[in-house]
RNA sequence: GGAGAGUUGGCAGAGUGGUCGAAUGCGGCGGUCUUGAAAACCGUUGUACCGCGAGGUACCGGGGGUUCGAAUCCCUCACUCUCCGCCA
């Protein structure tokens, strides 16, 4: 969520800069100032009541104390006129509150000026690409015909147990799953950030601090009887632990990084797409978040994206980093890098990490915020990332090291598995 | 699931209708003293909003009510703790 204070002082700025994601705020701009306006002064209108009012409550104190009960009962009478105005006006500053409010939620972040305009996927720059293409002597198997060759995944028992889109591991597939997931703790550990292991259901407030409520309540698994929300990625946790927090100095950087599985209900996909391990409702995730000054988020966000670099350098995998242009980079977020890996068999490149920075963006609903050199309070900044998640990078491998008959396992992966290849 | 007790500033903990944004202690910050430190002493120390400013308003778990006036009384919701039960 903007600031209005922003909104207030730096409007066509922030108009331009959302042309980059092909929308005009304009007028929801112009609404909003409009509310904001009016707010001030009916709420500076009710602060002069309600100083009146105090100050009488005052007096008839000290009259009563005096024994001066008449002149008590007159004051009194007074106030009678002063609060139903008061009254009136309050309800009507927060009627203004809540359809500024409202307005609010709808504008996306700014994108940085790093951003090029662009409306959808087609539009994103690649700014990194290694690795080759793997060759083949015969016709690679997609991933989900290698799960079953070599008995690693069962999507049907899923089915049975819960639904579609909670798969089974089994044996050299759920060992795969359990290595891959300390691989990437291990680097993240060695990079700086402390390991976390956090709750996987979170309550409404923590919805709201990161951004995916109110308005992406569809996308949650939601346990209504106990009003908690399934995490759809451990940033939402992970985050909220710095919910509601004045960091003491300007003097900070923190890493926090944790593994868990999340939930998604990805209502409305269907077809080829989400075959095999392409979309999933549960799966597993190593998540990378950070707060930093906002001086900093920059250079962070670098470190991040060479963080999940080094990552996918050490598998071995064909990757290529996007940075997504302004109709593609999500709501909440300033600049996003997409990374996506090749898929050999499937003969197209598999999203496995984001990493974005957010700016003030979710801070502002956090309420994060540190105490500057002149003692004043400012919002921090957020970012977060994917560091990795788990299936794309499981069908990738599978895919692209697989031999006629057997599936080499990358070797950082060997001291984590147990095992060098799958047959 | 049953019974009870709570929720006050960074922490601990007073406060049951006005002088309470809130005693006191600890912690933090600044200073005096000291070669330095400790101790002692003095001062200071929440957040947000409106206003150019003076200043004003709001906040004692959330919401609502009673009252001229609520941290304090009433209603309601949430959460925490203790005991019992159940349980990995």
């Amino acid at each position: 969520m903007l600031e209005i204070t922003r909104i207030r002082n730096e409007k066509e700025a922030i108009i331009e800069g959302l042309k980059k994601r092909n929308i005009d705020v304009t007028s929801t701009i112009d609404e909003i100032l409009n509310f904001d306006s009016d707010w001030r002064s009916k709420k500076t209108e009710m602060e002069a009541i309600a100083a009146e009012l105090n100050g009488l409550a005052k007096e008839i104190g000290d009259l009563f104390k005096q024994g001066k009960a008449v002149e008590a009962n007159q004051a009194k009478e007074k106030t009678t006129d002063l609060k139903t105005q008061e009254a009136g006006l309050k309800s009507e500053v927060e009627g203004l509150e809540g359809q500024i409010q409202n307005l609010l939620y709808q504008i996306p972040n700014v994108p940085n000026e790093l951003v090029k305009i662009g409306k959808s996927e087609l539009d994103n720059e690649t700014v990194y690409e290694a690795g080759t293409e793997p060759k083949f002597g015969f016709e690679p198997f997609p991933h989900w015909e290698l799960t079953k060759k070599y008995d690693l995944i069962d999507f049907e028992l899923g089915v049975k147990i819960t639904g579609a889109g909670f798969p089974v591991y089994k044996g050299k597939g759920a060992k795969l799953q359990r290595a891959l997931i300390n691989f990437f703790l291990m680097e993240a550990s060695q990079a700086g950030y402390e390991e976390y292991q956090v709750p996987h259901m979170v309550n409404e407030a923590s919805g709201i601090g990161t951004g995916q409520l109110p308005d992406k309540e569809g996308q949650m698994y939601h346990s209504t009887i106990d009003d908690l929300y399934l995490i759809p990625t451990a940033e939402v946790p992970l985050t909220n632990i710095y919910r509601d927090v004045i960091l003491p100095d300007s003097n900070f950087s923190i890493k926090m990084t944790g593994y868990t599985p999340c939930f998604r209900r990805e209502a409305g996909s269907y077809g080829k797409d989400v075959r095999g391990l392409n979309r999933l409702h549960q799966f597993d995730k190593v998540e990378i978040v950070r707060i930093e000054h906002p001086d900093n988020s920059a250079g962070a966000l670098e470190e991040m994206v060479e963080h999940v670099k080094g990552l996918l350098t050490k598998l071995g995998l064909q990757f290529r980093i996007l940075r997504l242009c302004g109709g593609d980079t999500g709501f909440a977020s300033a600049m996003t890098y997409d990374f996506e890996v090749y898929s050999a068999a499937q003969k197209k490149w598999l999203e496995v990490s984001s990493v974005s920075r957010f700016d003030t963006f979710q801070s502002n609903r956090l309420k994060l915020r540190f105490k500057g050199e002149d003692k004043k309070t400012q919002l921090c900044h957020t970012l977060n990332g994917s560091a990795l998640a788990l299936p794309r990078i499981v069908a990738a491998l599978l895919e692209n090291f697989q031999t006629e008959n057997e599936i080499i396992i990358p070797e950082v992966l060997h001291p984590f598995t147990g095992f060098k290849s799958i047959s």
